[in-house]
RNA sequence: GGCCCUGUCGUCUAGUGGCCCAGGACGGUGCCCUCUCACGGCACAAACACGGGUUCGAAUCCCGGCAGGGUCACCA
């Protein structure tokens, strides 16, 4: 362990969604880290799926980290001396040390069909072994020359040793042993070219000389092949610190299903950056017994990972809106409205309800009753309960469908980017809900309707969706449809 | 299922062998403050998962199964 070394520690979000919470836990520990011994604080970005990486999502993450504070010393935006800092532009590198591991014996070629992988897989069974069975591990150097020159399609494979262990050192966890009979033969070229996570991750942490990973506990048991890729290259192994991860109330991972889990929707439900922060900070970590509520710099200054408990934390929103109370609470008053302008109370988003109250009021007063529900968290829904459930459907079918409508909307096929979130989408998404499900329009987009505003009346569905954005929508269904099913 | 990680109030946590018949916070309940609500104050209920060891002494060390989680992709 060269715990000498200067402190380079990175975050390396993967643009394919929503800012996560989790991204924002993980490089917030990275972020103190650094700060707290002088080092650097990298943001990378790990977009070598190809179907899934949108530069959308990169600008999300970006502006979601900014709006926390976590400022980078080096990344894509601000560049710095190991750049480019967005994996997709260093396709070159990747492919060189690939060919770097196979002309040293340590890689191979793999011509195995996703088909035939596919097979392999089934033919171990539920409780079969993991993994590539090898089989093209022993290919002879005429037989690969040949299929190589066909531009038959294959991928890189690093080759595992086959017995003994591979044990690494977690500065939480101590020491953590894996039988090397557990690890298969991992891919770090895909046959598109581009780097598996496992590769990239490897010689960009390298190559940007970071001193410690400090990343989420779900990539404890691929360490060993990361650890097997360090020996292949012969590089010096950085310090492995594997957090705890953010539970849902049932200890699930979390997970959008259960819990709000993109950034722009703490921002947008009214949270201060400095409260999530803080909160985030008192998952798996404390200042000391008896203070919950402290800033960044206390944080860094306080920092150790001796202070780190490793349960899994469960993600608690009512001690979140409690700490932001008090945040909220000891700002100035001039300072309030600052926030409460640039929040929702500003121009900008006047502007875009104005065309929608503007036909329909009569007198400015009515314009605040009116628009509630655009700068309203979670709506009361029991003055309308009774409005939810069309005729001749059920109040389980109507959670269903909503239910479905958020899936509809937040997660497109396989190897295809998400819709927009705008009215034009909203409504295609909707109507070809209705088809497959055999529903009249109507008896869906009423429940939807009250599910976002808590009214029968309101303007047009699809539009007053597309202003209210994806997470306050996708909060108030999901809570509608919980209420529905606790009703059935 | 294999492998790996984890295990203090419902939740976040303090506790690193005696200071602990376990402290703080959120949430809950009650009371006080008060024109109401919020804030604030006070109080109450609420945990060392279990079984074995080690030790004069264990929430703290060891072992065991138990439970929860993660992971087993040409996704990260």
């Amino acid at each position: 362990m060269a715990t000498e070394r200067p402190v380079r520690v990175r975050i390396a979000p993967s643009p394919t969604g929503d800012p996560h919470v989790g991204t924002a836990y993980v490089a917030l520990f990275n972020y103190v880290f650094a700060r707290k011994h002088g080092g650097k604080f990298i943001l990378r970005l790990e977009d070598t799926d190809r179907t899934r990486s949108t530069l959308e999502s990169e600008a999300a993450i970006l502006r979601a980290l900014r709006w926390l504070g976590l400022s980078w010393d080096e990344g894509p935006d601000v560049g710095g001396p190991h750049g480019p800092y967005r994996q997709s532009e260093r396709a070159e590198l990747y492919r060189h040390h690939a060919d770097l591991l196979l002309d040293r014996g340590e890689a191979y070629r793999c011509f195995c069909t996703p088909a035939r992988l596919d097979e392999v897989r089934k033919a171990r069974g539920p409780k079969g072994a993991t993994g590539y069975d090898r089989n093209c591990r022993g290919l002879p150097k005429d037989e690969v020359q040949p299929r190589l020159a066909a531009g038959e399609p294959h991928v890189v494979r690093l080759k595992m040793p086959i017995g003994g262990e591979t044990v690494l050192e977690d500065r939480l966890r101590g020491t953590v042993r894996f039988d090397n009979a557990q690890i298969d033969d991992q891919v770090l070229l895909k046959s598109d070219g581009f780097p598996t996570y496992h590769l990239a991750n490897v010689v960009d942490d390298h190559l940007m000389e970071v001193s410690h990973v400090i990343r989420a506990e779900e990539w404890i048991s691929s360490t060993p092949k990361h650890v097997g890729l360090y020996r292949a290259f012969g590089w010096a192994e950085p310090v492995w610190i594997h957090m705890p991860l953010l539970r849902n109330a049932d200890k699930s991972k979390i997970s959008k299903r259960k819990n709000p889990v993109s950034l722009d929707y703490y921002r947008d439900a009214g949270f201060l950056p400095e409260a999530l922060l803080n909160y985030l900070g008192t998952m798996g970590w404390s200042l000391s017994a008896d203070r919950d509520k402290f800033g960044l710099a206390e944080m860094i200054a306080a920092f150790s990972w001796d202070r780190i408990s490793l349960g899994g934390p469960v993600f608690d929103l009512a001690k979140l809106t409690d700490l932001n109370g008090q945040y909220l609470r000891d700002l100035k008053p001039e300072e309030l409205i600052a926030r409460l302008r640039a929040w929702r109370l500003g121009d900008e988003y006047f502007a875009r309800l104005v065309p929608f109250a503007q036909p329909r009021i009569k007198r400015l007063d009515e314009f605040v009753p009116l628009t509630e529900y655009f700068f309203a968290g979670d709506l009361d829904y029991a003055p309308v309960d009774q409005e939810f459930v069309p005729r001749g459907r059920t109040a389980a079918e109507v959670a269903d469908a909503l239910g479905a409508f958020v899936d509809a909307f937040d997660e497109a096929g396989p190897g295809t980017p998400r819709p927009a979130f705008d009215a034009r989408s909203l409504e295609q998404v909707g109507r070809a809900l209705c088809d497959r499900l055999g529903w009249k329009a109507k008896d869906l987009f009423t429940p939807l309707r009250l599910a976002v505003t808590a009214r029968t009346a309101a303007p047009p569905l699809f539009d007053t969706m597309a202003v209210l954005g994806r997470e306050v929508c996708r909060r108030r269904i999901r809570l509608a449809a919980a209420r529905l099913r606790s009703r059935a």
